[in-house]
RNA sequence: GGUGAUAUAGCUCAGAUGGUUAGAGCACAGCACUCAUAACGCUGGGGUCGGUGGUUCAAUUCCACCUAUCACCA
C-alpha cells in the first residue's frame, strides 16, 4: 500500500487569518493566502476532502472611523473593500470554498451562542471599568486614540500605551496631557461596565497549559506562549475585554443593550460563519467538523502576529462553548522586501493590484514564495533580483524548456501522437516520477532499473545523485509539513533528470538522420521526455494551477491528480505546443516598484501581515484631527512663538541603544550646529538624511535625554496611512530661513 | 530595558548530535551544443560558516560577551 492512498480520505477544514475590511491587499498578505492555497490545493489534489474558508473581517473602530470620514455607511464600506479582496485573491488563484464576511447573520448567530455558552459556564464576569471618553465624538477612546506626553521622556504627542521616542511603556492615565486622536478634545475619564472573558480562570489556564503544548502548535510558537502563561500555577494571563460601548460597529451582545462585542472576539467566529455558509450552500454537516470530539482536522493558518489571540483566547473559547479546538496552528513569518520592511519611500509597498497591473503573471510570485516557505515562523525575503531570477532560470529554463524542446518533433514528424518507451526510458521516467524512494513501498525502482537508466545516459547513478533524486513520497511530505523550499527543489533536480535525460538521447541528431530506427527512437524519447514533464507539472500544480491547466491542454489530459503519475500518455494524441510562460522581464518589476514610490519620503509600513483590528488600530489611530470641531483655535501671536527654521541635516546616526531615535546634526546657520534626537529610526535610514533639507522647532527648550541633550525638534507628518514623514522644503530655501 | 529568532560563497538558501578537502541553485568564467522564445550539458573560480574570547586533542557547530537585523514584552 503506498502511503499515498493508505489513509481514508480526509475530512479537513483549513482557514487564513481573515483581512481586515480597512485597507488594500499587498503581497505580505499574500504570503499566507498563497501558502495556505498550495496546501488546500494539494489536499484536494491527493483526494482528501478539503475545505477552505476565509472572509473579510468587518468589525470595529477604524472601519466605523473610516466610513464615516468618507461619508458612507460601515457596510458600504465594507462591500467595497469585500469586492476588492475578493479581486485580489482570485487575481492570485487562492481558491476559496468560500469568502463570507464576519458581518453576517451566521457570524454573528455563532458569536452569540459562544457567548451565552461562556456566560452559562459562569466564564463572563460584568466589571465596571474607567476609560478616557471624548466629549466631543462622543465615544469612549481606546488606548491608541488617546495621544499626549510621554510620562517618561515627556516626548510630546505620544500614543497613549507607549512612547515612540523613549519605547516605554506605561497606561493611558499616565499619559501627561492627554488628548483625543479623534477630535483633539481633552478626554475625560468615565465609567462604563465591560464584559470579561475570565481567562483568569482556572479552567482556561489549566486547558491553556495543556493544549498549547499538546502538538498543536509549532515548537517555537510553543515556547512563545510559555512565556505569555508563565509555568503552570503562574496565573498569569488576564481576564479579556471582550466588550465595547457605542457607537461600535459590531454586534450587540444579547443581554447587553449598547454593548458590542470586541472586534477580536467575533473575528475568529467568522470562521464558523463563513463556513456555516459554505455548508448550507453545499449540504455539508457543520457540526462534523465543529463538534467537540470531531474526526475531521481543522487548520488555521495565521502570520505570528497574531498568534496570541488563536493560541490563547480562541481555544479558551471554543473549548469552554463546546466545540472542539483547532488540530494545528501554521503561524509563518512576515515579508520582506529585498531584506527591509516594505517601504513606501522605495516603492516596495506593492499591493495585489499594482502586482497584477505591471507583472500579470501571479505565478511567478506563487512560486517565487513557494520556493523560500518552510513551514517554520521565520520571516521571508522576497529579493526582487532573485525573484527574476528564480522565475527565469527555474520556471523557464529549467521546467517549462522540457516540453519546449520536444513537442516540436512531435507535432511535426509524428503528426501530433506519442508513442511508446523503451525499458530504458521507462526506468529514466520513473526516476523522475518516484525516485528512489519507490523501494520504501514495494513499487521499488530496482538498481537493476537504475543501473539500466544510468548506463543508458552513460552517468553513474552514484550516491548523491540517488539522494538528490526525488521521489513522490518525499515531495508530498514536504507539501505536508508545508516545506514548500525543500518541495521544489526536489521538484527541480527532476526537471535536471529531464534536461539531462533529453541532453543525451539528442533529439535533434536523431531527427536529422533518415535510419528508421533513429526515427523510432526519436519518438521514444519525445514521448519519455514528455511523460517526464508531465510528472513534473503534477508536482506543481498546487503551485502553478494555472500553468497546470494549460499543460493539460497542451498534453490533452486532464489526469494531473497524484494518483496520475501512474499512468503515462502513450500513442496518445497531444495538441500543439504553445509557450506556456514567458520570462520575467526585470523592467516591469523596475516600473512596478517606480509606480509604488511614494511621492514623498520614507516612511517604512509597519508589519505587512498585520490584518486584524488590533493591529490596524495602530496604524489608523492617528485619524484625522478634527481640530475645527474643537474650539482649540490660536491666535497668529500664538502661532509667532514657534521658531521654525530651515534646517540642513549635516549628520545623522544612529544611536546606540535607542531604539527609535536617530542623531540628527542640524544647520540652521548658526555658529554650531544643533544636536536633535528624532523619534523617526523606523523610517529613515541615517545615510538618506544626510545633507537634506528640512523643518526645524529651533526654540524649542532643550532636553536632557538619556543620549544627550536634544536642542530643538524636527517636524515630522503621520496620518491615516501607516508611516512618518519629515517635511521638506521647496527648492531653494536655505538653512536657517525662518518660516512664518 | 528584558526575552527570543536570525547572521554560512556576489545573490537566495541548505547543512553539520564538534572530527578528514563546508554544500545546492542562481550569477560569473571557460569549453561544448544548437531541439528549444540563447534555453540545455560539462568544467572551473569563489567562503578564516557576523565579531571577540572560552571549553576541547579538535569548533563554523558547544559556552560567554559583542555587533547587526527582526520580532515579542496584550
Amino acid at each position: 500500500m503506498t502511503r499515498s492512498t493508505q489513509s481514508a480520505s480526509r475530512k479537513i477544514l483549513v482557514t487564513s487569518a481573515l483581512p481586515y475590511a480597512n485597507g488594500s491587499i499587498h503581497l505580505g498578505h499574500l504570503v499566507e493566502y498563497i501558502q495556505t492555497d498550495i496546501w488546500v490545493r494539494f489536499q484536494k489534489m491527493r483526494g482528501h476532502s478539503c475545505h477552505y474558508v476565509c472572509a473579510d473581517d468587518t468589525h470595529g473602530t477604524p472601519v466605523m472611523l473610516r466610513a464615516e470620514k468618507e461619508g458612507i455607511t460601515p457596510e458600504q464600506l465594507i462591500a467595497r473593500v469585500w469586492q476588492e479582496h475578493f479581486e485580489d485573491f482570485s487575481a492570485f488563484h487562492v481558491n476559496f470554498d468560500h469568502y463570507g464576511s464576519t458581518n453576517s447573520a451566521e457570524t454573528r448567530e455563532h458569536a452569540n451562542a459562544i457567548y451565552n455558552k461562556l456566560r452559562d459556564a459562569n466564564l463572563i464576569e460584568k466589571r465596571s471599568i474607567e476609560q478616557y471618553y471624548d466629549p466631543v465624538k462622543q465615544m469612549f477612546l481606546p488606548d491608541r486614540f488617546i495621544k499626549g506626553e510621554c510620562p517618561k521622556c515627556h516626548a510630546k504627542d505620544q500614543y497613549g500605551d507607549n512612547c515612540e521616542v523613549c519605547g516605554a511603556a506605561y497606561t493611558t492615565s499616565e499619559v501627561i496631557n492627554p488628548y483625543s486622536a479623534v477630535s483633539g478634545a481633552k478626554p475625560v475619564m468615565k465609567a462604563s461596565d465591560h464584559y470579561f472573558f475570565k481567562l483568569s480562570a482556572p479552567s482556561c489556564q489549566q486547558f491553556l497549559q495543556q493544549w498549547t503544548k499538546s502538538g498543536t502548535l509549532q515548537a517555537e510558537a510553543a515556547n512563545k506562549m510559555q512565556e505569555w502563561l508563565g509555568e503552570a500555577g503562574d496565573n498569569k494571563l488576564t481576564d479579556w475585554d471582550i466588550s465595547r460601548d457605542a457607537p461600535y460597529f459590531g454586534f450587540e451582545i444579547p443581554d447587553a443593550p449598547g454593548k458590542y462585542f470586541y472586534v477580536w472576539l467575533d473575528a475568529p467566529v467568522g470562521y464558523m460563519g463563513s463556513f456555516q455558509k459554505l455548508c448550507s450552500a453545499k449540504g455539508i454537516n457543520f457540526d462534523d467538523y465543529w463538534k467537540q470530539g470531531s474526526d475531521a482536522e481543522l487548520y488555521h493558518f495565521i502570520g505570528k502576529d497574531i498568534l496570541y489571540f488563536h493560541a490563547l483566547f480562541w481555544p479558551a473559547m471554543l473549548q469552554h462553548a463546546g466545540f472542539r479546538t483547532p488540530t494545528k496552528l501554521f503561524a509563518h513569518g512576515f515579508l520582506t522586501v529585498n531584506g527591509e520592511k516594505m517601504s513606501k519611500s522605495r516603492g516596495t509597498f506593492i499591493t495585489a493590484k499594482s502586482y497584477v497591473d505591471h507583472i500579470r503573471n501571479t505565478e511567478y510570485l506563487r512560486y517565487y514564495y513557494a520556493s523560500k516557505l518552510n513551514g517554520t515562523m521565520e520571516d521571508l525575503d522576497l529579493s526582487l533580483e532573485d525573484f527574476v531570477a528564480k522565475v527565469n532560470s527555474d520556471l523557464i529554463g529549467k521546467y517549462i524548456n522540457i516540453a519546449s524542446r520536444c513537442a516540436g518533433f512531435v507535432t511535426k514528424r509524428f503528426n501530433g501522437k506519442l508513442g511508446r518507451m523503451s525499458d530504458s526510458d521507462i526506468a529514466a521516467l520513473r526516476t523522475v516520477k518516484y525516485g528512489d524512494a519507490l523501494e520504501s513501498f514495494g513499487q521499488a525502482i530496482t538498481k537493476a532499473e537504475a543501473n539500466l537508466y544510468a548506463s543508458a545516459i552513460g552517468q553513474k547513478l552514484d550516491g548523491a545523485r540517488e539522494t538528490i533524486i526525488a521521489s513522490r513520497i518525499k515531495i508530498a511530505e514536504f507539501y505536508e509539513a508545508r516545506d514548500y523550499s525543500k518541495a521544489l527543489r526536489a521538484v527541480m533536480q527532476l526537471a535536471e533528470v529531464a534536461n539531462t535525460y533529453v541532453n543525451h538521447f539528442k533529439p535533434w541528431e536523431l531527427a536529422k538522420s533518415e535510419k528508421e530506427e533513429d526515427l523510432s527512437r526519436l519518438h521514444e524519447v519525445c514521448t519519455t521526455a514528455l511523460n517526464m514533464f508531465k510528472a513534473i507539472t503534477t508536482y506543481l500544480s498546487p503551485i502553478l494551477p494555472v500553468t497546470a491547466s494549460k499543460v493539460g491542454e497542451f498534453l490533452n489530459t486532464d489526469v494531473l491528480t497524484w494518483n496520475s503519475l501512474d499512468c503515462d500518455l502513450l500513442d496518445h494524441t497531444i495538441n500543439e505546443y504553445q509557450h506556456l510562460m514567458t520570462r520575467l522581464d526585470p523592467k516591469l518589476i523596475a516600473a512596478m516598484v517606480d509606480a509604488n514610490k511614494a511621492s514623498l519620503q520614507p516612511a517604512p509600513v509597519p508589519h505587512s501581515q498585520q490584518r486584524h483590528a488590533e493591529a490596524q488600530q495602530h496604524d489608523t489611530s492617528k485619524k484625522e484631527n478634527n481640530i475645527m470641531e474643537t474650539n482649540n483655535y490660536i491666535t497668529i501671536d500664538d502661532f509667532a512663538k514657534v521658531d521654525l527654521r530651515v534646517a540642513k541635516i549635516v549628520n545623522a546616526e544612529h544611536v546606540e541603544g535607542a531604539e527609535k531615535l536617530l542623531k540628527l546634526t542640524l544647520d540652521i546657520g548658526e555658529e554650531n550646529p544643533r544636536t536633535v534626537f528624532a523619534g523617526i529610526k523606523s523610517a529613515y535610514d541615517p545615510e538618506q538624511l544626510q545633507g537634506r533639507l528640512t523643518v526645524m522647532v529651533a526654540n524649542l527648550a532643550p532636553r536632557k535625554m538619556k543620549f544627550g541633550m536634544s536642542e530643538g525638534m524636527v517636524l515630522a507628518a503621520s496620518g491615516d496611512a501607516p508611516g512618518l514623514y519629515i517635511l521638506h522644503p521647496d527648492t531653494g530655501a536655505q538653512p536657517g530661513m525662518r518660516i512664518k
